[in-house]
DNA sequence: CCTTGACCTAAAGTTAGGTTTAGAAATTAG
DNA sequence: CTAATTTCTAAACCTAACTTTAGGTCAAGG
């Protein structure tokens, strides 16, 4: 093997537990940058293994490919991220977990009264959220549980 | 307007939010089952508004259309559901939905502490969780955040 | 009766997040 | 050096959950 000139991406995949296709998909997407090699194969950076790691973590907190793109933006560009630097990013992931645990946790507390009761009118309940991931997908408005617009 | 034979797809469609496509959708899912007018067009029940609130509503819950109609055959066939069918069939979207709010909490407790430590050895780590929904897409693996498998 | 709007079916298109395939070139092992 | 792996690119395919389109029918109002 070569002296070190960084991981091959197959190297990369058994480090991560990534799909070799997943992890080019992932560059396609803006998400990690290799280098190539003389021979133009990918080359990555030992940092890149916890750069993949914070990616399906993230994805596990719901968050978009784009999102996650976003975040790691937040990265510094000409050094190797140091734990204080994954430390900050991980703080906007706080948030956004924070936000889904208590719309499901708002959800699931007036699951018995609401959907178990004769409640129709939903303006007043708790399961209508227009927010969590009902939206992305457009189709307009979605009443929840009901009479919604009129009578 | 017809004597209340019914409800036809477009007056569903706007009772409900959703779109006329999603709910012809959602019948060839086998969550809806209306019959048809004498000239071949589709009539509902009333009590499908509510059934259509349901499936919206168990969907933000996570859970996919075969599994929201799986739920939905616990209900009475022969005759309107009461208030007390709808609860019956809750709990089991209520103990889905408290594993997902322990997951996202149990994630986001580790959270500070995973990413932003030196922390590069995964099977003691609450962030590789193979549960939520991380897995159905198959790719393998997925050692989170670090060097997990050797080295 | 005639027109307009709602409805019908079947099939194709869409988005996200990837995987699979095909054929060629680079690397590595022996 | 040769054979077996890996990697490369581009493009096609996949699932879920729908939407859009095309071409035709039904229903309601005047």
């Amino acid at each position: 093997m070569a002296i070190s000139e960084g991981l091959s991406i197959g190297a990369l995949a058994k480090r991560t537990g990534l799909a070799v296709s997943a992890i080019r998909y992932y560059e396609a997407q803006g998400l990690i940058s290799p280098w190539r090699n003389p021979g133009g194969q990918r080359r990555y950076l030992r940092a890149d293994i916890r750069r993949l790691s914070f990616v399906m973590i993230a994805q596990q907190f719901g968050l978009s490919l784009p999102e996650i793109r976003d975040v790691l933006a937040g990265l510094p560009g000409n050094r190797t991220p140091t734990p204080q630097d994954w430390k900050r990013i991980s703080k906007g992931l706080r948030a956004h977990l924070d936000q889904r645990i208590d719309t499901l946790t708002r959800l699931r507390d007036n699951l018995d009264g609401c959907i178990g009761c004769g409640c129709l009118s939903l303006p007043k309940c708790a399961l209508y959220n227009p927010d969590d991931r009902a939206k992305s997908k457009g189709s307009g408005p979605r009443y929840l549980m009901g009479d919604a617009p009129d009578d």
